[in-house]
DNA sequence: AATAGCACTCTCCTTCAGTGAGTGCTAAAA
DNA sequence: TTTTAGCACTCACTGAAGGAGAGTGCTATT
């Protein structure tokens, strides 16, 4: 892999993400300037071929980066664009925005980048599953109503309306409050199980079938499927994208975007890694996403959390552009959860 | 208007309902045994043609409905069918499941219609804004952030969190939840604009600028944006509908789906019916939706507000099978939300 | 008033040749 | 040995032409 290689192989995918069309010999001559002749273009064209970094569609057309090739290209190859100053003022603008509850906040911001980045974003909300109590309260609202508000070590506050079946009076429910906050305070979330529970609900032998059925709510209210939500935004970016004007590749996708499971699997694989990372055609799991990327970047929240962001398009993506700006924002983000 | 024609009539529609596809002359005399002949029926077609129900597409194609035509199907030709047990028990067990808070309980509540209908359903929440204010509570969180719930009368809860730019110890809040309970207990939910707030805020002369403060924060907090959320699921199946293969259609409809306040004007515009309506092509504003059409359902919650569920397809939808389901659906609604 | 017959229209599909972009190979030049 | 020019070849795309099929509208007949 010598230089020349490199950059034509750089032209290529330059061109292609540019254009959508195949890439021939004569335009990587004409335009990218290398100093040689389309037939020794055409050699090397061959020779990425044979390793694996380009592809024909037909004899006769021109070259298409393969997933490989992209591989190369974001590794090796691309020279990260610089965020403008009208982008980063912009950015500040949407992240700084009042710090709203987290579920409307995480739309916004899904809706926001995805017009800065005029591709599909996914996001999953910072579990709360996974910080340590901090506070419980109980909100008496009427007789049968209690809202139970949960604030945990990531400064994250999530509130649950609880329907009880019978009605109970202020200064139980006071009570009740007070022993938990005493024995669950300082614990991690996903401890609050159903077991630890019970134990407590042994300590109010008092009011034992009310506790019962509080503890039972609690734990449905707090259990990771409602926990862990995801929020999309921008689909219709998608419809813009000439790789996907056949509805079918665009079924696949869509159906993926309204399944929830598989958009957090999706994210859960990458999320491991710090930071921003890519993943490109076949690395998605699934098979049905052959023809798409994601740039997926984790922030920090109080508390040790990580909160995710992917942004879905084509394989034929802005690498350069899209790759930077989602690590800003995440920095950004970490920033702005990471200070109390 | 005679008999015959409107057998042809609604031979036509159920028809191209079914397939999509223009309907001829010979089809129509063959599957919908009227005992006449081709060539009367395309008399007959004719005659509907110059009466505007139907239309077609080029002089040797078979005809289709009009806009016009599916509007006589809807008031006066179609039978409706009945929903299935199978149907009646799906639609309670869906239903009934733990009335978790309203957020949740929308979104389950919309993909699980487009399940139903195989259509798009876009809902929006019972506005808060529109109840009276029953019960508002603060909760210190810590020093900085606190829990603003409302109760209405309506029975729904809102909370929203607040971030105070300075700290409040817990008495003086208290000192102002009572204050704002019995100033603004009782008082319309649109009522509680700055202006009103702000005459409170001349009662708590000792520590104006904290109380400034708090009310402008949940005067934003209410703001009628933020109040108003918007649902959408199952817009997947607009891409099996045949009339959506063209990309450019469907761009029309996921901008619009994207857009809350489109989905809001749409909605809102039919709801002043009580009851179940339909929306049938041009009769849509806007006029970028010219093959869609919709049925307009409201349920009542407590407190006489009333929400909205939007079911979007193609005009050639399946209205006899759709708007039972629709008004079934709702009025199982408003029993749920009806009973305390 | 209803029907059969028939010419006519228009779309859709297939075929076919022409065009152009692009390749791969070979032989010559550097 | 590397690079380049030349050239034949491949393949998608386009537009024209022709045939098939579905369906209509008109007219004459029942």
């Amino acid at each position: 892999m010598d230089e020349r290689k490199r950059q034509v192989l750089n032209a290529i995918i330059k061109d292609y993400i540019a254009t959508a069309e195949p890439v021939g010999s004569r335009a990587v001559a004409k335009k990218y300037a290398l100093g040689v002749s389309p037939a020794t273009i055409r050699n090397e064209m061959s020779d990425l071929e044979e390793l694996g970094y380009l592809e024909q569609p037909h004899t006769s057309a021109g070259r298409i980066p393969s997933d490989r090739g992209y591989r190369y290209f974001v590794d090796h190859l691309m020279e990260r664009e610089v965020l403008t100053d009208e982008e980063i003022n912009l950015i500040h603008l949407n992240l700084s925005r009042r710090l709203n509850e987290v579920d409307t906040f995480m739309r916004q911001c899904c809706q926001f980048i995805s017009q800065l980045t005029n591709y599909t974003v996914m996001m999953i909300m910072p579990q709360v599953g996974k910080g340590k109590l901090e506070k419980i309260t109980f909100i008496p609202l009427n007789d049968n109503q209690v809202l139970l508000t949960i604030l945990t070590t990531s400064g994250l506050v999530s509130s649950r309306l609880l329907q009880l079946p019978v009605s109970v009076d202020a200064k139980s429910l006071k009570i009740l409050e007070d022993l938990l906050q005493q024995k669950l305070g300082g614990k991690e979330m996903k401890e609050l199980n159903v077991t630890l529970l019970r134990e407590v609900s042994n300590l109010m032998s008092r009011q034992k079938q009310l506790v019962e059925q509080v503890l039972e709510l609690m734990d449905q209210a707090l259990s990771p499927q409602e926990d862990e939500r995801v929020f999309t935004g921008g689909a219709l970016n998608m419809l813009s994208q000439p790789e996907f004007r056949d509805i079918d590749k665009l079924k696949n996708i869509f159906g993926l975007l309204e399944e929830d499971d598989k958009i957090k699997q999706l994210l859960m694989q990458k999320t491991r890694q710090r930071g921003t990372s890519v993943a490109i055609g076949q690395e998605l799991p699934g098979g049905k996403m052959k023809d798409c990327s994601i740039v997926v970047s984790s922030y920090q929240v109080l508390g040790g959390m990580t909160a995710t962001i992917g942004v879905l398009g084509p394989t034929r993506m802005l690498y350069p552009k899209t790759i930077p700006l989602m690590e800003f924002i995440t920095s950004e983000l970490t920033d702005l959860f990471g200070r109390k």
